[in-house]
RNA sequence: GGGAGCUUAGCUCAGCUGGUUCAGAGCGUCUGCCUUACAAGCAGAGGGUCGGGGGUUCGAAUCCCUCAGCUCCCACCA
């Protein structure tokens, strides 16, 4: 069949894709073959396609369209996070932009409107998706936000609680001011930030005495509620038991404790103590049951807990008090200081350690079967390295705070009784009446009950997702959970291995008894060439539909996969995405020439071809072991080198020119089918990295039913592979590029055919003589005995080759060759002797290796000898 | 402060349990070719004392120690 005469990949790209869909060949039913499920990593609904998603979702269609030729069932589930934080941030701008507050709305009308919008914005990316070739079975979309993901959530929560595993209680969070809620642990990020350390004077009461306080925060002495020093600090030694210093500003008294938890070295050895704001005071706090004092709105000003900065943001108190406390003599002085300081992942902004009730998740007993299975290798971790990170986590893990004070997302299935107390349960009837019988009220009636107004993390939901995404919480007995589960590869980076990889193994164990996926296979960051992360700050992320556009997704993917090894960041460099349009450029060109040869059907096989067919065949196989071998150890980039090279160095360069007829000659019809034949195979082995260009040429290789496409074509497999045949090619093609080289040097035109003499030895292939003379562009290959000085020389192995080249010969500038030759084999040579003449080594080393270097020196020797013959022709 | 990892050609990286002419690949560079499949190409070539030093071994890019540089993760020191 004809094809288009240029290689454009937008022009085939959507038509193939199409036609996949239209065919349902993504899609899949549990049957009797063997399954493979990937579920991909849900992308927020809020998200637009960028290169981290190229690399990762690249190498997940790699793996599965591979599975899919493979004969397993394939099944790759999309889907959809609903991102709690980042959708509700989307949706509050949003309206603000019409003009409405969220304060102003109920939580009924702001949810309408943030489903209105996620309907209308939200999973562009799984279209983008398509773009790239995904092949994802879309039928079976989800989104952690749907009825059943959610009735699994709740489901979850409620069993957890009735296991006493998710507890209610006051405990100091991360607040995040801007989002106004609570964040886990995971969702703050510290950085290094440039403050100053102010050095505060506290005076002593009934006293002239002061003692001087050093705080990075001294707008938080509004809730100082004691002043604490070293018990061992000898300066602090003349205080009385019971002094009590007076807070500067507030005026406040408050009492002196003494712990040996200040470190005396550190500023004046005196801490201000303010147990609502920081974790270690709230420590002390309960320690010296001390009163705590919240000096904050939820948005992080102040409070009129204290009537002073009232409605001030905590950043231009500090500014302000810094002034304030400086004119009332109470600010010692004020040093340049770094230190750590928690930032919001999502927001950005400076975390407010904060005390509230909230609903929390004991984790040790969660962890123990996870941590195991990582440990055991029950499930496999790519690049092995991130086993030590995830169990230092795991046995090191904290309660996980599960509750934001948002509305988008599932609300806390808690009901609170008009008594005091509450019950949990999945829904409001089962609530109602878990309410009457705990209160023993009959008549008690659902609107008599307060749900909680919180809602889960968005975590909460995604750690159930391959069970999930199969209606495994509701009904766990259903033949899809039990066909598809667990699932075999989880493709990821490593910034999520708490959020989400430890989690998912935990709900798997503790809800499947059973690991949730095999494998896990981490990706790394995508940077650009510079080494720089990507952002959109920087603005130096381009956006993949551009790329797609201009290179095609064929090329794009090749661009992530040549440079993407496992848990190691991509260096992505656009110039790669050409290199991957060229190689499609290339697949596309072979086809025409194959697709333009005539038969002749009355044709022999020549030798040559008969040769060539031969040898492809061990070629393709070696190779096919080495692509299998790169995928059993996750080696994708590595597989897609050698599909690469196998394309283009062993098909295109040596087969195809080994076979290509004379301009306008036919072909015979043996030697035709084998080259589609093997053309065939080559777009099936590449057609998990390249999808489209690979169905375009497959379909035009032979008439193809409707329906009928490559993509649930068999994967060739490897055969036996004649390696002692392979080993003598590499001297056919070691020949024939000195012959080359010789037309180089000589400056000789192409198309002017040389002879070729050669001394005969056992490592001359004469069997493929034939191929040498073609390729090499030989009028004829004769056997001499005699060096011939007038020639130009060279040696493959042992084995002796001129180019009678009357007159052109340039003697001097081949002694000089020859001699540098000579030179190397001698110190080659001496390299073995001396090997081979230490006893020990013959002794301890392997007959193998022994036997090697025997074999070695024989051949050095032999080439010596050789390069002396032609030395002594030559002079 | 604790932990993990990296350092091989101009660039990006392979090199799996020490032993094949093991010092490799791709890209870039250089030379010569518009040879009717492809200049998005063809045919060749040059390029590295494997970060420094030390050790183990018959043998080290590979194992150990040490130094230097870079990266990432974890951690509440005001």
């Amino acid at each position: 069949m004809q094809i288009a005469d240029k290689y454009a990949p937008q022009q085939i790209e959507s038509k193939w894709y199409d036609y996949w869909i239209e065919h349902k060949l993504f899609h899949s039913e549990p049957d009797k073959r063997q399954p493979y499920t990937i579920v991909i990593p849900p992308p927020n609904v809020t998200g637009m396609l960028h290169m981290g998603h190229m690399l990762n979702n690249t190498l997940q269609d790699v793996l599965v369209r591979r599975a899919r030729m493979s004969g397993k069932n394939a099944c790759w589930v999309p889907g959809m996070d609903h991102a709690s934080i980042a959708t509700e941030a989307k949706v509050v701008a949003m309206l603000r932009e019409k003009g409405i507050e969220k304060s102003s709305l109920t939580r009924e009308e702001f949810l309408r409107y943030a489903w209105e919008w996620k309907e209308k914005y939200g999973g562009v990316i799984l279209r983008q998706l398509r773009k790239l070739g995904a092949s994802c079975d879309w039928d079976r979309t989800c989104f952690t936000m749907d009825d059943i993901r959610t009735e699994g959530v709740l489901r979850v929560f409620c069993d957890l609680y009735d296991k006493g595993k998710i507890y209610r209680g006051v405990r100091m969070v991360n607040w995040d001011p801007a989002a106004q809620t609570a964040l886990s642990d995971e969702e703050v990020v510290f950085k290094e930030s440039h403050g100053k350390l102010y050095y505060l004077r506290y005076r002593v009461e009934d006293s002239d005495r002061t003692i001087v306080v050093a705080t990075t925060r001294p707008e938080t002495i509004l809730g100082d509620t004691a002043l604490c020093v070293n018990p061992n600090d000898p300066r602090y030694q003349d205080l009385p038991a019971d002094a009590r210093v007076i807070v500067p500003l507030v005026g406040r008294s408050i009492p002196v404790i003494r712990d040996t938890y200040v470190d005396i070295e550190f500023g004046t050895g005196a801490l201000k103590v303010t147990p609502a704001h920081d974790v270690n005071d709230y420590m002390l706090g309960e320690k010296y049951g001390l009163e705590t004092i919240d000096i904050f709105n939820d948005d992080g000003t102040i409070n009129d807990k204290v009537g002073l900065y009232v409605g001030m943001d905590r950043f231009d108190v500090r500014r302000q008090i810094e002034g304030d406390l400086d004119a009332a003599g109470l600010l010692e002085k004020v040093e340049a200081y770094t230190n750590n300081v928690g930032y919001s992942e999502r927001t950005g902004v400076a975390i407010e350690p904060k005390l509230s009730m909230q609903w929390f998740l004991s984790m040790k007993e969660l962890a123990e079967p996870a941590t195991k299975a990582v440990m055991e290798d029950e499930i496999r971790f790519v690049p092995e390295k991130y086993k030590n990170t995830y169990r230092y986590w795991m046995e090191n893990i904290k309660d996980w705070c599960i509750s934001r004070q948002l509305w988008w997302g599932q609300r806390i299935p808690a009901w609170y009784l008009p008594k005091g107390g509450f019950v949990v349960a999945p829904t409001p009837e089962e609530a109602l009446e878990k309410a009457r019988t705990k209160s023993g009220d009959a008549s008690l009636q659902l609107s008599d009950l307060r749900q909680d107004e919180d809602v889960l993390d968005t975590w909460f939901s995604s750690w159930l997702w391959p069970i999930s995404v199969f209606d495994g919480i509701r009904n766990p007995h259903n033949p899809e959970i039990e066909y598809y589960y667990p699932t075999n590869d989880l493709v990821t980076g490593p910034d999520i291995i708490f959020f989400w990889v430890a989690r998912m193994i935990m709900a798997g164990y503790e809800y499947r008894h059973e690991k949730p996926f095999a494998n896990v296979y981490f990706t790394g960051i995508v940077r650009d060439k510079i080494g720089r992360k990507m952002s959109k700050q920087l603005g130096n992320s381009p956006d993949p539909l551009d790329l797609i556009a201009q290179y095609g997704a064929d090329g794009v993917r090749m661009a992530m996969l040549i440079s993407s090894s496992a848990g190691n960041d991509v260096m992505f460099d656009e110039a790669l995405c050409e290199q991957g349009r060229n190689f499609g450029n290339k697949i596309w060109n072979a086809y025409r020439l194959v697709n333009g040869w005539a038969v002749d059907a009355a044709a022999q096989q020549s030798e040559n071809n008969r040769l060539a067919v031969a040898w492809f065949r061990e070629a393709l196989s070696r190779s096919l072991r080495q692509i299998d071998e790169d995928f059993g150890s996750y080696r994708i980039s590595e597989a897609f080198k050698e599909v690469y090279r196998l394309f283009w160095d062993d098909f295109s360069s040596l087969y195809l020119e080994m076979v290509k007829p004379a301009y306008g000659q036919p072909i015979d019809a043996q030697t035709l089918e084998a080259t589609k034949g093997y053309f065939d195979a080559l777009m099936r082995v590449l057609h998990p990295f390249m999808p489209f260009v690979t169905e375009e040429i497959w379909q035009a290789l032979a008439p193809r039913r409707d329906g009928e496409s490559i993509c649930v074509a068999q994967m060739p497999q490897a055969g036996e592979v004649d390696e002692a045949m392979l080993a003598r090619f590499e001297l056919v093609k070691e020949i024939i590029t000195s012959v080359r080289n010789v037309r180089n040097q000589k400056n000789l035109a192409q198309k002017e055919a040389l002879a070729l003499h050669v001394i005969v030895d056992e490592n001359y292939p004469t069997e493929f003589a034939p191929v040498i003379r073609k390729m090499a562009n030989l009028s004829s290959i004769e056997a001499v005995t005699e060096k011939d000085p007038t020639a130009a020389a060279f040696l493959v192995k042992t084995t002796q080759y001129f180019v009678p080249l009357a007159g052109k010969i340039d003697t001097a500038a081949e002694i000089k060759k020859l001699s540098d030759d000579l030179k190397y084999y001698e110190g080659f040579l001496a390299s073995v002797m001396k090997k081979l003449s230490n006893e020990r080594f013959v002794q301890s080393a392997p007959e193998k290796v022994v036997a090697n270097e025997r074999a070695k020196q024989a051949d050095a020797e032999a080439k010596i000898a050789a390069l002396k013959e032609q030395l002594a022709a030559l002079k």
